[in-house]
Order: C-alpha cells, then sequence, then structure tokens
DNA sequence: GCTTGACATTGACCCGAGGTCAAGGTGCGA
DNA sequence: TCGCACCTTGACCTCGGGTCAATGTCAAGC
C-alpha cells in the first residue's frame, strides 16, 4: 500500500491535485494508517490515471465525476464526443496561429478579408499610407455600426474602383489632403468628382445604390475632417455647387 | 465614434472583456461622452482586436500589456516565441488524443509500455483475465514504489518467459488460485518452481540478479495473499522445503 | 537515542480571465 | 410616453488547483 507521494508521482499529477480530487469526489478516500497517512492500492492509481487523462483533455473535474460513475457505454460515447472537441481544438489552433502570423507581418487582422482585399487594390493604385490609414479606420468604425450597410458600400466602391476615372479622383482627393484651403485646383476636384457621380448614378446597374445612413456619413466625416483644411473646404464647394444646382 | 457594444462585437468580445481590458490597463480608456458612455475610435479596434488576438493564443494579460508596450523588435520576437509554443500544444494535443484513444480500448493506458507488453505475452500464453490483473495491480504498486527496481524485474521476468518451463510453472500457478488449500497437487507445484529457481540462479546471465527489496515483497504479497488459500498455502510449503534444506 | 530532512496532515487564502447579478441611468423608435 | 435595448459601477462566483502556515511522522546517519 502506497503513500500519498508515490501516487501522485506515479500518475504524474501533484499531491495537492490528489487531494483535491478526494474533495471533489471524484478518486475514492483511501483507508488512513495508524498516523493518519492515506494508504492507496493499485486500483487508486488506476482511477487517478482516468482521471489525470480526462482533465488533461480539458473536461471538467464535474464532468469526470459523471463519467467515472456512468455505465461503459455512456463512458464510450463520452469519450468519442470528447474527442471529437479535441479535433475541434487542434483545428482552432491551426486558425489561430494563422492569425498570429497575420499579426507578425502586415494589418490584414484588423479588417474583413473583404476591406483587406480593397485595400490592396488602392495601395496597387497607389494611394498614400495615410490614405490606407483614413480608409482603414473608416471601415472599421462603418462595419462596428452597421456591418450589413457596409458591405453594401463595400461592394459599391469596389465596384467603382474598375472605372479609371474614379482612380483619378481618387488619387487626387487623396493628393489634395495636403493642400492649401486656398487651392484654386480645388474647384475643379469639385467639378470632376460632381460630373463623374452624376453620369454614374445614371447608368448604375442596381438602383439600390447606397442610401447613407446620416449617423455613418456623420461618423465617418468627422473622424476625418479635423485633419484637413483642403478636404473641408473642398466639401464646402461641393455644398455650394449643389445648392447652385 | 462607435460604443463599448459596437466596439466588442465587431472585435468578436464581450463587453465584459473590454472593461476588463480596461482595468487592467491593456486598453486605453476613451473619452467619454455628456452621458457617461466610453465612445471609441477605430484605433482601439485594432487594439483590442491584437490583445484578442493574443490572448487567444493563450497569453497572459499581463503579458500582453509588456508586448503592447514594448518596441516592434521585441514585439516581433515575442510572437515567434508566442507561435512555437502554439507548436508546441499542437504536438501535446496528439498526444492527449492518444491517451484519450488508449482510455477508449483497453488498459494499457495505466502501465508503462514495458509493462504492457508483459502483459500481452502473458494473455496470449494463456493467464487468466485475474491473472494480468493481479500482474497489473502489482506492477503499478511496484512502480510506484521504486520505478528503478521494478524496471530490473521486469527485464529478468521478461527473460524468464523465454523458458517453457518457466511458462508452464506460471500456468499451473495461476490455475492454482483457485484450488483447494489441501490439493497434492500444491506439493509437486511447490517443488517444480523450486527446482527451476535453483537451475536458473546457476546459470543466469547476469549475476545482479534482482535482490528484493523486502518492503516490496511484503507489498505485493499482502495485496495478493488474502484472496486464495491455496496459493497461501503454496508459500507456506516452499518455506518449510527451504528450511528442510 | 537524537537530530535532520523528507514527507504527511488540515485549513485558509490566492490566482487568471472573465461571468453573473443587482440596481440603476440613457437613447431611440412606435 | 412607453418599452426595450444599451450603458454604468460594484460585489461576488467560477475552476483547477498553487502557496503558505503550523504541526505531526518516518527513516537514516551519528
Amino acid at each position: 500500500m502506497i503513500t500519498i507521494g508515490q501516487l501522485a508521482g506515479y500518475a504524474g499529477v501533484t499531491i495537492k491535485a490528489v487531494r483535491h480530487y478526494h474533495k471533489r469526489g471524484l478518486l475514492e478516500e483511501p483507508p488512513r494508517d495508524s498516523s493518519g497517512y492515506r494508504r492507496y492500492s493499485a486500483k487508486h492509481a488506476v482511477d487517478l490515471i482516468k482521471i489525470k487523462t480526462l482533465a488533461e483533455a480539458g473536461v471538467p473535474l464535474a464532468r469526470i465525476k459523471e463519467l467515472l460513475a456512468a455505465d461503459p457505454d455512456r463512458f464510450a460515447t463520452a469519450l468519442a464526443e470528447i474527442d471529437s472537441t479535441l479535433e475541434k481544438r487542434a483545428e482552432e489552433l491551426v486558425h489561430t496561429r494563422a492569425r498570429i502570423a497575420r499579426l507578425r507581418s502586415g494589418d490584414r487582422l484588423f479588417v474583413s478579408a473583404d476591406v483587406a482585399d480593397y485595400m490592396d487594390r488602392l495601395r496597387e493604385i497607389g494611394v498614400s499610407q495615410r490614405g490606407l490609414q483614413m480608409e482603414r479606420d473608416g471601415w472599421i468604425l462603418m462595419q462596428s455600426v452597421s456591418p450589413k450597410e457596409a458591405a453594401i458600400w463595400m461592394a459599391d466602391k469596389r465596384d467603382a474602383l474598375s472605372d479609371p476615372e474614379f482612380r483619378a479622383i481618387y488619387l487626387e482627393t487623396d493628393a489634395a489632403f495636403e493642400w492649401s484651403p486656398d487651392d484654386p485646383r480645388l474647384y475643379a476636384l469639385a467639378d470632376r468628382s460632381r460630373r463623374w457621380m452624376a453620369s454614374r448614378s445614371g447608368k448604375s446597374k442596381r438602383e439600390e445604390s447606397p442610401i447613407p445612413d446620416p449617423t455613418i456619413v456623420k461618423l465617418v466625416a468627422t473622424s476625418a475632417s479635423p485633419l484637413s483644411p483642403a478636404w473641408d473646404r473642398l466639401t464646402q464647394i461641393s455644398r455650394e455647387r449643389l445648392a447652385d444646382g
């Protein structure tokens, strides 16, 4: 008959854990010797190794207690279940590793795949680093507020990118960020984009063209506008033209 | 600027977790609006997703806090480390699944591979189920008390098994478990095993033949003897013959 | 026989990473 | 104006043990 230390050593478990299992009713309390020490038999070792194996597999102790008391059929079914959750965990681990890898290089991690692809295209076209980051932040906010609408907008934007005129306007607006608010080129840029928007709304394939939620527009506008006086002026000019008709 | 619920939803995290990260100093507290609600920016979302990704990888929050404050070089090194522990975890998962599989069928799980192989051989030879279980329990106890000595004994036993005479004696002793203690065959069996032991000690290759630790002998004897009167009688006969010379 | 060090006993408290509940204050649509 | 979803703080709960303290026991060497 062995002591608690020997039992724990054999099973590869700490003494404290063994006593914990006694308290939780997982492992039968063995008889005590004359000085009050617990004295274990081989049966306890077998039970303890079962417990340890299940605990290592992430099974909660309460569940382990049930399983040890269950009939062999139920036990076998439970083991099958446990194994399948282990399999799932292995898959998750692969995904987690993939996310860690993305964290190591690049920031595709922070936006959805759609947005990441869109931003890759912008980068190819030659959009500035600053512009890219503002796009990223904008999409994060949009997707936070309203994922559905963001998806529609996204599709629309990707569609627009296939038009060379839109790409040119985009690039010029990107560059305009640093212009002076008095720069005369702002008028031409405002006209150019107004014309493009008019032509597009005419020939747009799907008429469910985005009806912008005002809260979202405000959101994105307020997050970008205080940074560039020229952009502020640009939206102001656009509003004037619109009012003039 | 988005609310805590929107932020949490975007990152795939609970609101409580976000507040927890604030308390731990992982995520910067955002400004509050007029009614005391927290108002987040895209930067918070980026930070939160970093935190979530690391937390999912099992990195302790205290460590994550350090990492977020570290320079890019350290950060990259830490990520490499984290990935390698993830790799190790994947390997462990495979082992855990293997142990669960062993738990599903058979009891090789409870003893070392050596002992399991030895028991397989006994099974092939035709040892009873009871005998096998007693062997298993005996080895568990021996390995608990003294793994080193148990290994030496194991090697000796495996060696003995290659001798047909030993196998025959083993099987007869196994059968004798259920005999009456008055059975006359016990005398012949005692003689036969005495002769075998004498012959073996003579031609034994290695003279470091096991000098049994008395505590272990007592241990195994006391765990088995109360179960079979015939075996008790058998050891008694052996002792008498030994005393008679 | 005595000391020493390893091992045993119980109990109380501590940890991480949040979850749950309570008791209220806000924002917004019908 | 109502209802409902969302926000606030704070206090306590969970799981699987680890750590510490105060005390008792066993085995070995002197």
